[in-house]
DNA sequence: GGAGAGGGCGTTTTT
DNA sequence: CGCCCTCTCC
């Protein structure tokens, strides 16, 4: 079969499809035919004779990937079997399982997912006897945060909190002795964390010329996709596999970068020619996606940029309606106002639910339209949010599966027991180390007064002596936990008993126990691909990264919320924000449409809160969209002409938002009953939007401020 | 050292 | 409301 590339592609495409020689950088505008780019380039690749097992394809999550080689195979007409792809971590965790005593853990190691890290803090914690009944301590998941944080940016700690949370400053003794203690367990017990999967796998590679070779002896082409939320250490691997004259060819889009708050730096990008000499840089700028009428939005919100881009996309699609701004009432009301629309759109317009998303900035934005979804039968498929790992009795059953590859995980351990009544953590460490060191006198001693303890561990070591393939150990698994899995949640263990059953269907595509957990804690959600079929879509903005729908709705455009209150710390969040919305609205073909509800439901106080409209909504001349209010009567009122902004009595409380020329020079100030705050943005000309700890964001006169 | 009651507190984003 | 942490009593 031969391919048409000329014709299939536009004349800059077929540039980088046709440059495989040596360095290239693509900036990949949203909808550009990035991945049409990529697909056909690995189709070139191996019709001009390069063998798939030569090809790395690394991209932001498996399915990408997986994608990626589907299509290429479906147009050259041959198995692309051998190329890797995958994401960094799962790359990283290949070549270091096989290479474990590099590491030097010998007997392999365990892999870590975030609840994993955090109870690992929160044990140091306690053996340093830090923050001991201290109740304004930072929390567990705040110091695995920074502690993360500062391996990714590779800054220390003080640096971190500096400047991401410099409320916290006076901990920063205690943190740094709270991550060398979790450096030092980690250590000792042979985990890895999801920055050590980087990390490592670089250290591995500098010590050890002979892996390195190799790596870079069989992969002749890389292709690194979503480029521009690397982090510094990523971009160090993908040179350091390269070598010296490279043919990579890296994929991004600095407009789009959203994942700087794990270290991902827009900097490699515009360094990616420094470092690989001789960089063929390409544009891709003809948008293939979306209708004008949906450019021009999107092309606005980029021009508010602090930080302008160099990116007007444009396209052919000149028809389409204009995107809508919906103005409910309430949270309560913008959640049937979802269905109403989603129901229009379904029935009248003809559109497939799967060809329908609905995108939030926070996984719990979405429970009021999910209830409201449910009330009328509309099935849903959820990306983001919570995990299916993590769900804890799927936790649970995992750990039994740790224990079966590694019997001394203790973090699987300590967790497999905890069910039984009179053992609690003291006495599950004191069982641990006897374990650990044979101490049988123990043992039994224990055993003998609990039968339900003597039970389990029995269980276990049959578990570890008979296990065979992964789905033959999850059946033996599930015959041990079920009894606890009732005793613990008495009211809804059906339903997860389900959840588990789905476990056991992930299973029968495994072969090795190993690969099995790997993936789980890798790739997240794996269930998606057999529930698809024709569901509507409800996901976070971060996973609507790279996919695209024939009609996208946005809720809670308000402040607080997008952007989100919890990240703006300092200016450069802001700008993140703006273009986690620019990533957001570009997902759309041809309908786009804007929810700004003016109040929204608090659960913990009960209350209802009126709302601000957000900054970035406020920003967008009447002309971009078509407006339609909720009247008091209930409904949709279409309103003709002026823009949201004039129409909002939130005018009055927050004048319409400016970034101000330098974002980096505002600092810090003081207030008489806040105490001091950063200070985000200067409002206007005589008032600072200021984020307090404790207090969230305040709008304060200039006038009430002490400047520091 | 464990279990259970009571109180404070607050929901970002992901590999 | 639900989680997590602390306190109290066994």
């Amino acid at each position: 079969m031969s391919i048409d590339f000329k014709n299939d592609l536009n004349p800059a495409q077929y540039e980088a499809v046709m440059h495989t020689d040596g360095p290239v950088l693509v900036i990949a505008g949203a909808g550009s035919g990035k991945t049409r780019t990529i697909v056909y380039r690995l189709a070139h690749l191996v019709q001009s004779g390069v063998r798939p097992d030569q090809i790395l394809l690394l991209t932001f999550t498996r399915k990408a990937s997986l994608e990626m080689l589907n299509r290429a195979e479906s147009i050259l007409g041959r198995s692309l079997q051998g190329t890797s792809g995958g994401t960094f971590h799962s790359f990283a965790y290949k070549i270091l399982r096989v290479n474990a005593h590099a590491l030097g853990f010998d007997k392999g190691f365990t892999l870590m997912d975030r609840p994993d890290s955090e109870n690992v803090v929160k044990e140091v914690k306690e053996t340093l006897e830090l923050g001991k009944g201290d109740r304004s301590y930072p929390k567990k998941s705040t110091l695995t945060d920074m502690i993360t944080k500062s391996r990714n940016k590779e800054l220390s700690v003080e640096q971190v909190l500096e400047q991401e949370a410099f409320h916290l400053t006076g901990y920063s003794d205690d943190l740094r002795a709270i991550a060398t203690g979790y450096k030092q367990f980690k250590h000792q017990h042979a985990l890895l964390d999801y920055d050590d999967l980087l990390f490592s796998f670089e250290r591995v590679l500098l010590e050890n010329p002979d892996i390195l070779l190799n790596l870079r002896g069989r992969y002749r082409y890389i292709m690194v996709d979503e480029y521009q939320d690397t982090n510094r250490v990523q971009a160090r691997l993908v040179k350091l596999i390269a070598g010296e004259t490279g043919n990579v060819m890296a994929v991004g889009d600095d407009a789009q970068s959203i994942y700087a708050f794990r270290g991902a730096n827009v900097a490699n990008i515009l360094d990616y020619p420094k470092i690989f000499e001789g960089t063929k840089i390409i544009r891709l700028e003809q948008n293939y996606r979306s209708t004008q009428p949906i450019l021009d939005l999107t092309n606005t919100i980029l021009d508010g940029a602090a930080q302008k881009f160099e990116k007007k996309l444009f396209t052919v699609k000149n028809d389409g309606p204009r995107p809508r701004l919906v103005q409910p009432l309430s949270d309560q009301s913008q959640a049937n106002q979802v269905v109403d629309l989603i129901l229009d759109l379904h029935r009248s317009r003809g559109y497939a639910y799967h060809e329908i998303a609905v995108l939030f900035r926070a996984g719990y934005h979405s429970y009021p339209l999910e209830v409201a979804l449910g009330r009328v039968g509309i099935e849903y498929q959820k990306y983001g949010g919570l995990r299916f790992h993590e769900a804890a009795h799927i936790k649970d059953v995992l750990c039994y599966m740790r224990l079966i590859r590694n019997p001394t995980d203790k973090l699987a351990f300590l967790r497999v027991l905890e069910p039984i009544k009179g053992v609690g953590p003291k006495t599950a460490e004191r069982i641990y180390r006897a374990k650990a060191t044979g101490d049988e006198k123990y043992l039994k001693s224990i055993t003998r007064k609990k039968p339900d303890l003597q039970q389990l561990l029995a269980d276990l070591d049959v578990l570890r002596a008979s296990a065979t393939t992964p789905m033959n150990a999850l059946e033996q698994v599930i015959a041990i936990y079920t009894p606890f899995l009732m005793l613990k949640y008495p009211d809804d263990y059906p339903k997860r008993q389900a959840g588990l059953e789905q476990l056991a269907q992930i299973t029968t595509t495994y072969t090795d126990i190993d690969s099995f957990l790997a993936d789980l804690t890798l790739n997240g959600n794996e269930e998606e691909e057999k529930t698809r079929d024709n569901k509507l879509v409800l996901s976070t903005v971060h996973s609507s990264k790279g996919l695209e729908w024939n009609a996208v709705i946005i809720i809670d455009l308000v402040e607080d919320r997008f952007p989100s209150r919890k990240a703006l710390t300092k200016p450069d969040d802001f700008e993140e924000e703006r273009r986690l919305l620019y990533v957001a609205c570009t997902r759309a073909r041809r309908e786009l449409a804007l929810f700004v509800p003016a109040s929204i439901y608090n659960r913990y106080n009960g209350s209802t809160e009126n709302t601000v409209p957000s900054p970035f909504v406020r920003e967008l001349p009447a002309h971009l969209t078509e407006i339609w209010q909720e009247s008091y009567a209930g409904g949709l009122r279409k309103k003709e002409g002026a823009p949201a902004a004039r129409q909002s009595e939130a005018d009055q409380d927050a004048p319409s938002f400016k970034s101000s020329k330098d974002p980096k020079k505002l600092g810090y100030c003081r207030h008489k009953i806040f105490g001091k705050g950063k200070i985000i943005a200067e409002i206007g000309s005589d008032k600072y939007r200021v984020n307090f700890p404790g207090f969230g964001l305040k709008v304060i006169v200039a006038d009430y401020l002490e400047l520091l």
